[in-house]
RNA sequence: GGCGCGUUCGUCUAGUGGCUUAGGACACCGCCCUCUCAAGGCGGGGAUCACGGGUUCGAAUCCCGUACGCGCUACCA
């Protein structure tokens, strides 16, 4: 097994969105197998049929794949250890579940729920340490068994767990974990309804599949006794475990939804840069040992090892997400950004306009520093798409003086007699302004800035009025001195 | 309650017995650059390495205990 390349498998429940913890299992997964030469699996874990949601599956396959996670077998996919879909593989569990039966290593329960409900409420009250089924149906006799199979009473199919021993296991991250087996509850295998548990399905599925190393979230450590327990009672080899630590709240609960986004639909839909969110949701409890920080999803292929994921659970922190977001965005080429801008121009109000390449992408070289999202090309500087309808206030009472109309007049006309400028043009034509009415470029350039964009912030303003364009500037100031008055 | 796992700046983390007066990053503050805002550069505050015992010449690093947090405790995954 060891010489194999590995399989590996994200295997979650379609509950109609993708999880950033969930993403963050499928990416380790994802970086294992490709950093091995292995195989990703994607398997889903549709058993509980309260839970199904329609579209689900094809919402997880989306969101896999906007974030570049290609599975390389899978529903759709196809593989040779289909089909991918536990629902679909009812016949199987119930083999293997009567195997089970058969060896004595699980046996049919026909206990009402009432009586597991009045069973465990008499455990409580007795203040009994753990609170586990009592073996009640294990000890019917065949005929007794018989009888209520024919009768067509409900039952399940319970592990029997015998006490007594220890349950030990290694896992990647953890190290050696053990468990007393009088601690393990006799886990219901194959529900009323035919349908298996998690327990029974992952396990039977993950040696069908020949799943090698087993990496998910830290939430089922509790439960990995129960699955040794099944692996040693089919006489199958246990996979490699790696328990992952969990993704938190500020407050370090668990990531959920009440505190903030978890579907990476929403992060997706506010603007992230998938290359952004992996790299982020890569660092949350995994680093090369090293200070670097930005990575792209080879560069992580090439460095990740199970070795080195953290124990501890990390906090989903936005604010470094943020920064991540600008970092990438900054490392795009002109020609990327301007393919990014002109989607979300068409999601913006300026999608019926027209604005030619090399226009965008004069605005990109110009704002490429100075924004974290794409959708900040247009929000922060609407003054590149239209002309602006309101000055700043602030900027009002601090730049425009008196005589600010006078000296923006001059400006105008400096401009108007400049022939298809470049922005050294512009910029000695102010200076030319700035030293014949003997005022400072200063002086001129701020209330400039505010006439030609409406704000006070921006690129440097010859790059302003080059991207603009002369009639435009010469447009925009005569404006604004119109309607600006102190 | 029981069982399990965890605990280094606010957050993500480096650190695997001496190189550590605990390093980096995000965030925050200041300075420089400068036509503004960013970016960038430099600097600052911020961690008695949860606490208490050991082991050792020496511990964030090894051992034990305690506290706290989280997970599991379903015919959910």
């Amino acid at each position: 097994m060891i010489n194999e390349t590995p399989r590996v498998r994200f295997a979650p429940s379609p509950t109609g969105y993708l999880h950033v913890g969930g993403l963050r299992t499928a990416l380790y997964n994802y970086l294992f197998a490709k950093k091995n030469n292995g195989t990703f699996v994607l398997r889903i874990e549709d058993t509980d049929r309260n839970r199904y949601v329609e579209g689900a599956v094809e919402n997880l396959i989306k969101a896999l794949m906007w974030a570049g996670l290609n599975f390389d077998e899978g529903p759709e996919t196809g593989g040779n250890y289909g089909p991918y879909m536990q629902s679909q593989r009812l016949d199987i569990y119930k083999k293997y579940a009567d195997e089970l039966i058969e060896k004595g290593k699980a046996y049919y329960c026909f206990c009402t729920p009432e009586r597991l409900k009045t069973l465990k409420e008499e455990q409580e009250k007795q203040k009994l340490p753990q609170a586990k089924y009592d073996k009640h149906c294990l000890h019917l006799s065949k005929k007794e068994i018989e009888n209520n199979l024919n009768a067509g009473i409900p039952k399940v199919v319970r592990l029997n767990v015998e006490g007594n021993n220890t349950i030990k296991f290694d896992d990647i991250v953890r190290e050696h974990v053990e468990f007393e087996s009088n601690n393990v509850d006799d886990q219901v295998l194959i529900k009323s309804d035919n349908y298996p548990t998690y327990h029974l399905a992952n396990v039977v599925d993950d040696h069908l599949m020949k799943i090698t190393h087993v990496i998910r979230g830290e939430e089922w450590l509790s439960s990995t006794p129960k699955h040794v327990l099944l692996y040693d009672a089919f006489g199958w080899e246990r996979p490699i475990f790696a328990h992952l630590p969990l993704l938190l709240n500020p407050d370090r609960s668990k990531l959920s939804k009440r505190q903030g986004d978890v579907a990476v639909e929403d992060y997706r839909d506010k603007g992230f840069l998938k290359d952004a969110l992996v790299n982020f949701v890569a660092l949350l409890g995994w680093n090369a040992g090293d200070d670097k920080e930005f990575y792209y999803m080879d560069e992580l292929i090439s460095r990740f090892t199970l070795e080195r994921v953290n124990k501890a659970g990390a906090v989903f922190d936005l604010q470094k997400l943020n920064w991540l977001n600008a970092e990438h965005l900054r490392k795009k080429s002109i020609e990327e950004l301007l393919n990014l801008l002109k989607d979300e121009i068409q999601k913006s109000e300026f999608k019926n306009q027209n604005y030619s390449d090399n226009y965008l992408k004069l605005i990109i070289e110009a704002m490429k520093e100075r924004v974290s999202f794409i959708k900040e090309f247009i929000d922060t500087c609407t003054y590149f798409y239209v002309t602006p309808a309101e000055y700043e206030q602030k900027s009002i009472e601090k730049n425009w003086k008196p005589e600010t109309p006078e000296h923006l007049n001059k400006l105008k006309q400096e401009f108007a007699l400049l022939n298809n400028p470049t922005k050294e043009d512009f910029e000695h034509a102010l200076a030319k302004v700035s030293e014949e009415i003997n005022v400072g470029k200063g002086k001129l350039i701020h209330p400039l800035r505010l006439a030609v964009s409406g704000q006070s912030t921006g690129p440097g303003m010859f790059d302003l009025l080059f991207i603009l364009g002369k009639d435009e500037v010469v447009k925009r100031i005569e404006t604004a001195i119109k309607n600006i008055s102190v």
